[in-house]
Formats: C-alpha cells, structure tokens, sequence
DNA sequence: ATAGTCACTTTCCTAAAGGGAACCGATAGT
DNA sequence: ACTATCGGTTCCCTTTAGGAAAGTGACTAT
C-alpha cells in the first residue's frame, strides 16, 4: 500500500513538471508547428501563432530551447535568419500533442451541444 | 493546400481549447486522483492536492463540472460530506493524462543528466 | 540619406491565477 | 457551553503570464 501511495506521488511529481513545462498559451501550438514543419525561422512562427508578440514567442522558445526541445540556429544569411527545430527529444512531446488535440476536439463538438 | 490549412488551424484551436481548460496547476492532477478513486469527498482531494487551499480546489471542482468532467453529488450524512467522481466522459481525458506523466517521467530523468 | 527586413529587447501595463487566513452554517459529540 | 467536522466562502494580497508599443543593431536596397 505504501508502495502504490509513493509510485501515485511520483505520478504527481511527473504531471506537475510536464504541465508546468508545456503548460500556458503558446508552447503545445509552438510544438505542433515545429513538429509539422521541422524547421521555421522566428518570422514563421510569429505569422502561424495568431496572435503571440515577439517578446511572448522569444520566451517561450528560449524556455523549450533550455529544455532541450528545440535547437536554435542563426544562419548566415542577410538580414539574419534564425531557425528553430525540434530536436529528436521533442518526439516524445508527440503523444501529448495528439492526446491533446484528439480531446480538444470532441469537446468543442461536446459543449457545442450544450 | 488550403484544405490542409484549415485542418491546422482547426487543429490549433483544439489544442489552445483544450490546454486552456485542463491548463494550470491543478487540473490533471485532480483528475489524476478522482481517476484512481472514481469518488473522492472534497477533503480527501484537499489531503490527496498537496498544498492546495479550499477556495482554489473549489474553484478547479466547479470549472471541471462546469465541462461536464465530474459530478458533485451531496450525500447524507452529518456532517454533511460531498463527492465527486469522474463521468463517463471523462474517460477521454486519459490518454492525456497517461501522455502527460509518460513524458513527465522521462523528463525528469532527462533534466536530472543535466 | 532613407526606408525596410529580421530577430529580437525594453518598458509599461493589465488581468488572471493562486496563496493565507479567517470566517460561516449546519450538525454532532462531551 | 464548548469544541470539532465538513464544505465551502470571503477578503486581501502577491506573483506570474501575457499584451501593446516602441526601440535596437546589423544589414540591404534604392
């Protein structure tokens, strides 16, 4: 019994940092269009993620870049282009973005019953 | 082209529906419990949420029956006791929860290397 | 010389989430 | 009369997330 209570907080341990990770407003929609891209520069993304300012986008992928989520590369081009990747980590976000997206959208049909 | 356009951004507002009512610090985890219980009194949840306060428990409690997630049922008793249970819908909220503590797990382990 | 692009940063602000502590009403036990 | 339990609510406060707008520095094009 003492064994199921400390496996259930380790559960709760590991929930808690997934969503203090991926949780907030941008950073599951950040991961979908890099995971369906592959490479985007900061302009890209800002344009796909409706809505987000550039100082909200460049925390939120400096956050992922610490986490080792994404790779960021300046190019030398001009003027300066930087890319973003989801490094092959991120693969395991994955099954969290679909879960994610398979339940947001049988619920926007479920309360657009109500 | 345009067609797969418009799957995406039905895509992003599923994800951006659904993160903004499970986001947060104590959604999942309440669920999490109430998973592994199927019906908790509000003060196990308070014992089982460690750290949270009745007015943020209640709060996250009403916002989940407002999604039709779990039912609150007064019973009987003196004093008087209320519970909660998940409803058969929130069945669909699982494979987020399993994904989210899968790759949680792992994230722990991976940030720990560092 | 001027204007534009890109990837930011800086400053200022507001709204929302969340925490602490006390309180409440009904009821029960001693 | 006093204390305790349960399921909250109320009030006040701090922290954080996030948005608006402007600016910056390196470079290019006209």
């Amino acid at each position: 019994m003492d064994i199921n209570k400390d496996i259930s907080k380790e559960d709760i341990l590991a929930i808690k940092d997934a969503i203090e990770l991926l949780g907030g407003k941008w950073k599951f929609c950040i991961l979908y269009h890099l995971n369906t891209y592959q490479t985007m520069r900061f302009k890209d993304l800002q344009e796909m993620s409706v809505g987000i300012t550039p100082k909200v986008l460049s925390k939120q992928l400096q956050e992922l870049e610490d986490n080792l989520l994404i790779t960021r590369t300046v190019n030398n081009t001009k003027p300066v282009t930087v890319s973003y990747a989801p490094t092959k980590y991120a693969e395991e976000i994955n099954p969290v973005i679909n879960a994610l997206l398979s339940f947001g959208s049988k619920h926007r049909e479920k309360i657009k019953e109500k």
